[in-house]
RNA sequence: CGGGGCGUAGCGCAGCCUGGUAGCGCGUUUGCUUGGGGUGCAAAAGGUCAGGAGUUCAAAUCUCCUCGCCCCGACCA
């Protein structure tokens, strides 16, 4: 039996400061995490709890879909990384350090090298095809910010699982067995979440998908279609642009207007009195060093991941204003495409613009009527901007799209062959041939899983759990612990319950009936059972339900039938959600 | 990396401006009390005031530096 009075339960009345969002806030309060440093957790006995659920699931969808378990190094030698020339792309995240021979180690941000050198070593043949290995795995990430507790740490938990296959319909399987895995594991976590689109970023590779936990605190934005199932990262999504193209004054040749301090696009938009759309926004990167001009309508931003795609450039960052001045010929916030030298990307929303507003390259000055095609040279049309809330959606045309907040919880990618190719994993076709496999690789970030859960699911006075990831699904609770017969009647029950199999808390503290109660709130058990002389006298216990509220009197010997078909309805509950 | 805020008891905070005895609430310990939503009374423990340097007769308080934590940004030209 599990003695409250024996655990290390260190609830908080209130919230450290440290803490902003209701999930970090609450794990702190319910003794869940404690913080070692920014970005470094430790997690108690009732966090570990809940924890090992979350991986259980994990682990048992994973193992159904097929996939295998295995367990890699988090330390890594730094060559196996410049192999596939990702240590450039990622140095700046990894964690680098030096053994006492001063061998180059890093601490694994993930792990796409170390499973494809095992499988390159291990796999020889078709036979041994198609697999998938995972792997419950600590990763370290040098974040830019650690944030919100477990939701971006510099050290955090993480299954990622790599599947290799020989031929395109196989890696189709292969995704789609994932991601029908990650459907019920986020089910069977209680959590609700929305697939969307990817970016498949530092990854590389083609199609990708993230489940996003919709949440005010998320870091991700979503555009998704009000309409049909379009839904995408804002990283990638894209809108129809319903704003004009064509204003007033169209076909007049361009004319200069001062426009002193007028820099950003709100100022003149202001000073023109015309909607930012009519503007057009000219942005100086340096793109692998070489500046290039980005011209976005001026109720966009731009989107770099776009940009940088469009550009097939690797670095990508704003110029800084010696540069800007030196290919304008003016300070920031007067640049315009007209007379620009250098090369121009402009958005394909811009298409068609006439009778737009630009920066006149010349100190307070701007430039009116221009016609983009008549007036700029520009080198490449793309999508280089993001989605606007209001868009028209791509796929259905007729819906509007709107943004939402998400939390990343899991991320399934079609990889290809970049990492299989240059570690040499490779095997035998029938026919005695040398081939590369095909990868695919999925994640979930396990202890992000855990706090997403508290955020989606907690009210005014604490956690409400589901039942699959509760780290005890039942707290006992005697109101008077010197009362003899509460004990009694409160330990026979605690004895009943055990026996048929569910976890106990049993809150044997020498406190406060109301100490007791806020402390069971805040840890938000599904199932609360008071023992207390009013109801002992009524020849009743108490069954209360954390996520409704609601109570249930009934006799001792009912007991343990109502809690069972209690859980089996939470338990349903959890899988309807 | 840029900007802002904060660091005083386990947690939440006041004191700092205007230098002179380190405080409040909660929590903790002990005793009594109470016993169905954070009980009441009494006593007590607990602080290198983040660290360092400086100014001063005297620094939590003023100055400088360092470290840590939190928030915003790292695109809007």
């Amino acid at each position: 039996m599990v003695r409250w009075s024996q655990q290390l339960i260190p609830t908080l009345r209130e919230a450290p400061a440290e803490a902003e969002i209701p999930s970090h806030q609450l794990m702190l309060r319910a003794g869940l995490i404690r913080k070692l440093s920014g970005g470094l957790y430790t997690f108690l006995p009732l966090g570990l709890r809940a924890l090992h659920k979350v991986e259980r699931i994990v682990r048992e969808e994973m193992d159904r879909a097929g996939a295998l378990e295995v367990l890699m190094p988090a330390m890594h030698p730094q060559e196996i990384w410049e192999q596939t020339g990702r240590f450039d792309v990622l140095k700046d995240v990894m964690f680098k350090i030096k053994d006492r021979q001063e061998r180059n180690l890093v601490l694994g941000p993930t792990h796409e090298e170390i499973v494809t050198d095992l499988v390159a070593h291990e796999v020889q043949s078709y036979r041994q095809l198609p697999v998938n290995l995972y792997q419950i795995q600590t990763k370290f990430r040098d974040e830019i910010r650690p944030r919100f507790g477990l939701m971006r740490a510099k050290e955090f938990i993480m299954k990622d699982a790599y599947s290799f296959d020989m031929n395109l319909e196989g890696v189709e399987k292969s995704y789609q067995a994932m991601y029908r895995a990650y459907e019920r594991i986020f089910k069977r976590a209680g959590l609700r979440t929305k697939v969307v689109e990817a970016d498949t970023g530092a990854m590389g590779g083609s199609a990708s998908h993230e489940f996003m936990v919709l949440a005010d605190a998320g870091e991700d934005g979503i555009i998704e279609c009000e309409a049909c199932s379009y839904a995408a990262n804002l990283e990638r999504a894209e809108g129809v642009s319903r704003g004009e193209r064509v204003f007033a004054d169209a076909g007049q040749s361009t004319a200069v207007v001062a426009t002193p301090n007028q820099r950003t696009m709100e100022d003149v938009s202001r000073f023109f009195k015309s909607p930012a759309v009519r503007l057009i926004k000219t942005l100086i990167y340096l793109a692998d060093e070489k500046p290039v001009a980005a011209l976005v309508p001026g109720d966009r931003d731009v989107n770099e991941i776009k940009l940088k795609r469009a550009l097939k450039v690797v670095a990508l960052v704003l110029a800084d204003d010696a540069t800007i001045a030196k290919v304008t010929h003016a300070p920031v916030g007067f640049a315009g495409p007209v007379g620009l030298t250098i090369p121009i990307i402009a958005d394909e929303k811009l298409k068609g613009y006439r009778g737009a507003i630009t920066g006149a390259n010349q100190a307070d000055a701007h430039l009116v009527n221009v016609d983009l095609a008549r007036d700029a040279k520009i080198e490449t049309w793309a999508d280089i901007s993001n989605a606007n809330a209001g868009d028209g959606c791509p796929r259905c045309e007729k819906g509007n799209l709107v943004a939402k907040r998400g939390i990343e919880v899991g991320h399934v990618f079609k990889l290809g062959t970049k990492y299989s190719e240059a570690l040499g994993a490779g095997y035998l076709d029938p026919e005695g041939q040398r081939k590369t496999a095909i990868m695919g690789c999925y994640g979930i970030g396990v202890t992000r899983t855990l706090q997403s859960v508290i955020e989606q699911s907690h009210d005014a006075n604490g956690i409400v759990w589901p039942i699959s990831i509760a780290p005890y699904q039942v707290e006992v609770l005697p109101i008077n612990v010197a009362h003899a017969p509460t004990m009694e009647a409160a330990l026979k029950i605690v004895a009943e319950l055990e026996a048929a199999g569910f976890e106990v808390l049993f809150d044997d503290r020498d406190e406060r009936p109301g100490v007791k109660f806020k402390d069971a709130d805040l840890l938000g058990l599904p199932i609360r059972i008071n023992v207390g002389e009013k109801g002992l006298a009524k020849g009743v216990l108490e069954i209360k339900l954390r996520h409704n509220g609601e109570l249930r009197a009934v006799p001792p010997e009912q007991v343990l039938a109502t809690v069972q078909a209690c859980a089996e309805e939470l338990r349903t509950g959890v899988a309807v959600l």
